[in-house]
DNA sequence: CTGAAAGCGCTTACAG
DNA sequence: CTGAAAGCGCTTACAG
């Protein structure tokens, strides 16, 4: 009963050719003359064709699916990067016709590898999506890669970026941007809660944050930084570990959003005035920054589309494409959690 | 090169049946033997077989796509209740080989009902999943329905909730799950922040709770209501409307966990504590609830898994069965903000 | 550069 | 209750 769509014949008797010739018209085929191409693509237009993306994959002969690899954590939390990740790289696939499958493996190699590998020696699937950690882990991804798997990389390290298709943020330029504009307010007293050692962006939000302190003449000892995870937790016991330094910041900046709501969570506590008596800023921009009280000053991750652009490189990658990782700049998001520094 | 996957031609072999029976036997056909049906469902069972979803759809002859109706908002917003929405129904759809658009329709009826049926009646999908408000209108399911278009509902009113299959959570028994537990602290003065008027939901909580309230004698003269939208601002708003009314109340109820954010930053501003000298609740329990300051105590709604669930009815609607309309039980989530009232 | 043909894995009338 | 056959909309060797 649904009305009949247009298909690929409808398109090829239109554009007087055979059907072969319009698939290769749309797979972007080279062995096609430019005259036809553009009959074909014409007739496509008109008609309003659209590809069934079911029969197209059918009729390659794949698994169709690919694999988006999470860490797990021991609480079965959803995350909001989780998420974003997960639905900007299902309607990624989706777009392609793609099934996408969750792989969630506890970061702790090599054990973990098994986990990762299992699917791929399975032949379960056509590609595979790495989340940080594992898009830090050059070992992995040759293990992948000897298996002739297609891999793409979020947030990659810059050891394996070379390695893969991917992308992510410039972390370091948001470090250094964060860095100008505390700056820019007057800030020269700063505390940084910093995120988990091996996390390779933390790492970089750190130092590109530090290179702009550096240009400005700012001494070393005018910044202190604390451990951290990224979690809510960790940003609160961050900012209880400032306080009881003594070492008094006008402004602490926190490896993620969620540290900046711990430490906000203890700037309440702690019956302090943000940002009249304390700046807090920090990095992602999640979807609850603008939430809190006060709203974030945040640099800004785009993490849907990342994960979205992810599939397309997946696709690249198992057409045998090769495609170089992608950086993407960062943004600074002005809200309230940051002051000009009284002086 | 990928490992060949069983298909429904293995089974078929190693039962001694033909495709097609295989093929009903997977279907669920009530023509087939008892017998066979075992031996077929041993046989796949014993090759891990699982069908091609893909091969599946194109052979049904479908256009293979459901859409998701969504409100549109002024400000190009995500919020985390669309994001799951479209996350769930995403995996929902995923599991079962079909395509999800997104259909964001600014809610101004009659003139929404154009952007709705548009598509249904240029045949483009297969089924309809309508989240509130649409999920509301009567009318509006009429005219999908005239059209023998399959529809599902999200959270829809007691007006809807039998003319389709859907699923919501019980908001009645929500509010007045909050207010006994209220009460149980020893609230007795109470100021709730309502959600939008045109809202079933919204009002429904209110009458949940006010419910709950009455049957624990509280005088009319302790409950005082204020408007509101569900977003932060009008949570900021509503408190500040609360503290210039003069009512004081000992908590604060909020329509919904964004608003509960934008009164917890009205009380920070404020410089009150919560819940020492107030208690603030809300309905929800939205990922960020535990990043706010203090943890936010709500009723916990269940949305991704409410969307994913109904990308299952949609199915079933396509198939021509008929599912009634499904209730969720609420779930209390107690945190940190809200405190037994000090005597 | 292009076409005829086989095939992807399944479903569905049509017979029996 | 079951099977043989056609077909879903596309891709991909294979010829030419």
């Amino acid at each position: 009963m649904p009305r009949q769509l247009p298909t690929i014949s409808d398109v090829a008797m239109l554009a007087g050719v055979s059907r072969a010739t319009v698939s290769r018209v749309l797979n972007g085929s080279a062995l096609v003359a430019e005259r036809t191409r553009r009959r074909v693509q014409d007739a496509a237009a008109s008609l309003r064709f659209k590809p069934n993306a079911q029969a197209r994959l059918l009729a390659g002969g794949r698994s169709h699916t690919v694999i988006l690899v999470h860490p797990a954590t021991d609480r079965h939390a959803v995350t909001w990067y989780n998420m974003m990740l997960e639905s900007g790289a299902l309607r990624g696939c989706m777009r392609h016709g793609l099934q996408l499958e969750m792989n969630l493996v506890y970061p702790d190699p090599p054990h973990s590898y098994e986990h990762v590998l299992r699917p791929v020696d399975a032949m379960d699937c056509d590609g595979l999506i790495l989340a940080p950690p594992f898009s830090d882990d050059p070992v992995l991804i040759a293990l992948i890669q000897s298996r002739q798997m297609p891999v793409v990389c979020i947030a990659a390290g810059p050891a394996t970026r070379p390695l893969t298709a991917g992308i992510g943020m410039d972390e370091h330029a948001a470090g250094f941007e964060l860095g100008q504009y505390l700056l820019s307010l007057g800030h020269r007293r700063f505390a940084f809660l910093l995120g988990p050692r091996q996390h390779y962006a933390a790492r970089e939000r750190f130092d590109g944050f530090q290179r702009a302190v550096d240009a400005a003449g700012v001494s070393p000892s005018d910044v202190m930084t604390f451990p951290g995870r990224f979690d809510f937790d960790s940003g609160l016991e961050g900012f209880t570990a400032v306080r009881d330094s003594g070492f008094a910041p006008t402004v602490v900046i926190c490896a993620s959003d969620e540290m900046a709501a711990g430490a906000l969570h203890g700037a309440h506590q702690a019956r302090l005035r943000v940002p009249d008596d304390l700046s807090i800023v920090s990095f992602d921009d999640a979807p609850f920054a603008v939430l809190l009280s006060p709203p974030l000053t945040t640099i800004a991750q785009p993490v849907y589309a990342m994960a979205q652009k992810a599939a397309d490189l997946i696709v690249a990658g198992i057409k045998g494409d090769h495609v170089p990782y992608e950086l993407t700049k960062p943004r600074l998001v002005v809200r309230d959690s940051a002051g000009p520094v009284a002086r």
